[in-house]
DNA sequence: AAACGGCATAGCAAAAATGCTATAATTTGA
DNA sequence: TCAAATTATAGCATTTTTGCTATGCCGTTT
């Protein structure tokens, strides 16, 4: 059982120290999302890049926010998972001047 | 203005005939999405590249469905069109045998 | 301690997306 | 209808992701 809280631990603390880190956010905020699915699935790494047809490597470095995947990858992930991929573009509310 | 529901038309009619229906079928709902964010924005297709630091012909590729864009991509069309990327994978309810 | 399972990282070739220029096709407005 | 604006396509160099092998690093179990 991966614990996933642990993991977040270990990036936000890294992220903490980083002078780039909003934009580190959003990579670990998709790495999240591939861990989640990944354990909701009950799958090792090795498993999961089986039924994508790749290797535990690709998974690993996936889920090191290293990467910035295709929507190919995202969508091999969701089909491997038993998740369906959803992409959207929110409208945010127009920021104020002050 | 940009008349989505025409779009939409003409990718549907193309699919319909087309033997990869289900692959395609990701990809136009990326593709639309990324019409949907444009035009709420209220951007040609040069106005978003200019925000994207890139060019029209890219933004028109990535709206004719015919790449599986890298998350960089989709963030940086988030941003130019002022909105938020949410990415997640759903949990699917386990397929019945029969 | 040794072995094992699970995950992380490095390094390289291959594949795919991106950046770009040019130009065609289409739509819109005068 | 004409011109301008907008969108679509083609082709190529560049950049980045992917696929892969090998190997290292824990933690756990025997």
């Amino acid at each position: 059982m991966t614990k996933i809280n642990e993991l977040h631990n270990k990036w936000l603390k890294n992220a903490n120290y980083s002078a780039a880190y909003e934009a580190l956010e959003d990579e670990f905020a998709l790495a999240s999302a591939v861990i989640k699915a990944r354990s909701r699935a009950g799958l090792t790494q090795e498993e999961l890049a089986d039924r994508m047809q790749t290797k535990q490597s690709v998974v690993a470095r996936l889920e090191s926010g290293h990467v910035m995947p295709t929507t190919r990858t995202l969508e091999k992930i969701a089909k491997a998972t038993g998740s369906r991929l959803k992409i959207s573009f929110e409208p945010e509310p127009a920021h104020p001047i002050a």
